[in-house]
Order: C-alpha cells, then structure tokens, then sequence
DNA sequence: ATAAAAACCAACTAAAATACTTGGTAATTA
DNA sequence: TAATTACCAAGTATTTTAGTTGGTTTTTAT
C-alpha cells in the first residue's frame, strides 16, 4: 500500500465529482478548472477508475463521470488502489532470494502493517469524508434541483 | 502524510536495528546485508532519523546505531515522517489561489484524511509490530503483555 | 449536416523523487 | 597504526509523477 500525491489527486478528483453529479455527469474539465489539476492527467487517472469499476463515463456534450455506486460504497482504498495499482509487493514474495530469513521476515512485518493500513482506508468512504466537514450530498439518483451550485459557497439552507 | 517505498525501506531497517541491538550497536553495514539496501541510501535515511532523534549512533569499530527510546515508544509515524519529511502540506494552505472555494474544501477534505491517518500510524509502535509476527524481542527489559489492538481489528490471542 | 463538447486514446516530455554511487573525513577500537 | 565505523557532500541513473500534444469517437444541439 502506498499513499502518494497521485493518490490524493485521485481522492480530490472524486470528492469533487461526489459533490457535482447531483446535476448530471460531471467533465473533467469541471473538476481541471476547480482543482487546478491537468485535463489530460485526470484522463489518465479517470481510465484507471473507470477500469476498476469506479465511475462511469458518457460522452458528447453534458456528458463526463458520474460514480458508479453511492459515496457510502467508495472507500478511500478503492481510489488509491485504482490508481497506484502496483499495490504493495514486498518483492521476495516468496522468493528464494532472502538471505537468512530476516530479510523476509522484515518483509513480512511490513506487510502486516500495510494490511492494516488498507483495512483502515477500506474503512473510510467517500460519504464519510464528506460528512465529516459538515458537506451536504445528495444521494445517488436523487435530483436536486435548489443545493449543489457548482460555484462552491455554502449551498443551500440557512445557517 | 505521504507512504512510500521508502518509509518502507525506513521501517524495514528499524525493524531490522529493533531485532538486534540487543547485542550492542547494529551497523549500517549489517542491515545493508541483511535487507538488501545500500550502505549509502542507508546512511541518508539514518541521518534523518538521527535528527529526528529516533536512534543513537557510535562510531569506530563495534559501533552502530540503536535506537534512542524503548521499541513501544517509536510509532510507524515518527519513522516515516522522519525519512519523508515534507510532511502533507495541502499547498495552497490559507493562500489566495484558491479559485473558488471548493478548491480549499477538497483541500482540507484530505488533509482530513491525512490526520487520521497520522493518528492510524502513531497507534502502531516497532515493538508491536515485531510482536505481532510473534518475534521474540530481547531489548532493554521491557515487560511485553499482549498488545494492544490495531484500530477495530481484534487482538487477543491466536485461536 | 455541421459544429461543438465531451470521453477516450497513445505517445512523448519535463520535473521531481527515489535509490544508488563515488570519494571522501572524523572518531574509535584493537 | 590500521581497521571499522559513523558521518558528509556531490553526483548519477532510474522511476514516478504530472503535464503536453495531437489525435479519434460519440453524442448533443444548432
């Protein structure tokens, strides 16, 4: 498990998708021109999420990504996993290259300690993360026609 | 917070130090062997921990390095910080380049992420994780219970 | 029909981080 | 005095990251 700065494009990419799909597909463009992120870069990142099931495109205009299931069922090891595919591998995976079994051993603690890392991402949804800072989202399917202004600023209802 | 090959290669050789400074100074040297890092990526890393005060180093011959405090008191956190110093930084932290205000809101989403994370890491010390593969561990007197969990995850014993 | 907006695609490039190399100096021990 | 080790600085090769360029296909709207 790694957990880079691609990684987290990925992850801001999405939650700006989760705020916007209320009002239909999202661009890339979209979320380029709000997260200040290159168009092209997110295509790359958008055809991984794509491959793994994530978000689901359409084309011609008014069309882009939309989440392939509801915020509560992306979890934040999904994104990353998508996206920084080559997972862990503690290289002698098994291999008879370990000198005098410590360096497999070393191995193995490592990757215990990644196991644990991506029950705890697997743990953290899209939802959440949103909730969490007091976000309003709208559920999957649902239209909405007052919230969600694209401009960002509070939306929606009093304070 | 950033998790990279090599916070890994950080970890592994503190792992590594852990296991055998029992018997006095571990040098570079020897956890080059026996993990297959180079002597000289290793005394980079090592300086950085060093600053960090996460060990002790003596020179000459019989020199090494041990670690500065009790395996239960060094987390995974302070490890990796040490070596990747550029901590999280959400880059445009309180600055005016933020267009609109959803890019902070992303922004601050993930360094949401990152904290709990930070938390996830600093939960998990050097001495659980060798306990938790079930190594015996021969430093400074240290009376080792059964260790505590691993957020959510159950501990207890084996079955 | 045509134009525009978008996904989708492949190849290349620039910049940064990673991992290693080289060639030392200083301290300590045998 | 010689060997062993930490400690140090500068450079390099490789990989990854992030962006660029230049397309094509699909779809919608005019």
């Amino acid at each position: 498990m790694r957990l880079t700065t691609k990684g987290r494009y990925a992850v801001t990419a999405m939650i700006d998708l989760a705020m916007n799909q209320s009002v239909g597909p999202v661009s890339l463009k979209s979320i380029s021109d709000n997260q200040g992120i290159s168009l092209s870069y997110l295509e790359q990142l958008f055809a991984k999420m794509k491959r793994n099931n994530l978000v689901i495109g359409s084309r011609g205009p008014g069309g882009g990504y939309v989440l392939a299931r509801d915020v509560a069922k992306i979890s934040i090891a999904d994104i990353i996993l998508a996206v920084d595919e080559p997972l862990d591998i503690t290289e002698c995976e098994g291999e008879e290259n370990c000198h005098d079994g410590k360096r497999c051993l070393s191995h193995d603690l490592w990757s215990e300690l990644s196991d644990q890392l991506h029950q705890f991402l697997s743990g953290i949804h899209l939802g959440e993360l949103m909730e969490r800072s007091g976000i309003e989202r709208s559920s999957a399917g649902v239209p909405v026609s007052k919230i969600s202004r694209l401009d960002g600023q509070r939306v929606a209802g009093p304070e």
